[in-house]
DNA sequence: AACATAAGTTTGAAATGCCTAACAATGTGT
DNA sequence: ACACATTGTTAGGCATTTCAAACTTATGTT
């Protein structure tokens, strides 16, 4: 038996259950299914594999639970997810629910590698001098005067500092 | 007969093909799927696929060409695989080889607005004083310091800003 | 021209992930 | 406790994408 890789909709599952798991007291399949927008049926042969690869407890109307393994991954796409939502809204300025699905697509495509480095530049953006607040409120200001860096000059204290 | 949508296995297909019409005189099946890392039979299948949607010209045993339309998608495709390339290398210091895998599904979940911004995000970088190249050397101190940003200071003004 | 090799196709099958329709279990209200 | 609505499952089917095996066409060599 070869542990074959999940796939991307198995890892969009396992999320969905994570997710489900701390806003309910019980994960029941309905929910599921409106949570991925599929049906029933689509859910239970899900559940079936889920339960078969050792992702989740699964027996016949019963409730569903993440094991261990099924939870640290729904966990891991949380957390990717939320950093491309983030990278997506306060830095590209993208709508939220855009955001969402394209963070949803996103998520299976980055290694934990470039994820860490994306979360490492938004850290290094939103934390340091002439790259924080300021600096991104120049970006803005580019984005929205139709990309003519007109607004795009950065004070003379400023760039003292970043030049040196 | 409604007009589906393409999947992303299409559009994959498309952007590989305007590559090797960039590349060689003529297209045929065993570069596709050589380029495509997939045997002979599923590059025929999918030309008939493609073929049938309008999106090349081909008959059996003869070169494969590409409409117009069929074109302007793998050109969408090639110039999004760029730009998300162009940013996990030279923004995110991502190695080449692996950007270009993480690119290339990445390229199929962005909708154009989201990378239009994201060119600007890079133009902007790159090309604004402040935010230019000595800033992104702040950057890759920052990520080499193991995430220690010595040389990520914030002046006590900006500080209070921060804290609030 | 004849033959051998390379390139391409057809056929049939597998895995995924989705659906509808029909059936089965669960749970709720009276 | 019985009837009914809700929830869930099974069965069967469809689309997509892939493959291997067997066959066909094209190309190149002698």
């Amino acid at each position: 038996m070869i542990d074959k890789p999940l796939t991307s909709v198995m890892e969009d599952y396992l999320e969905a259950i994570v997710e489900l798991d701390q806003d309910k007291k019980v994960v029941r399949v309905k929910d599921i299914a409106k949570r991925m927008d599929v049906k029933m049926p689509t859910v239970s042969s899900m559940l079936k594999t889920l339960n078969g690869r050792g992702l989740v407890h699964y027996e016949k109307y019963e409730y569903v639970e993440l094991t261990k393994a099924g939870e640290n991954i729904g966990r891991e796409m949380q957390r990717r997810h939320e950093i491309l939502h983030k990278f997506l809204t306060e830095i590209l300025k993208i709508d939220s629910a855009i955001a969402d699905a394209e963070a949803c697509k996103m998520e299976h495509a980055l290694s934990s590698a470039t994820l860490d480095s994306l979360t490492a530049f938004m850290t290094f953006i939103q934390s340091c001098p002439g790259a924080g607040e300021s600096w991104l409120k120049y970006f803005e200001e580019f984005q929205l005067s139709g990309y003519q860096p007109d607004s795009c000059r950065i004070p003379d204290e400023n760039k003292r500092k970043l030049d040196t």
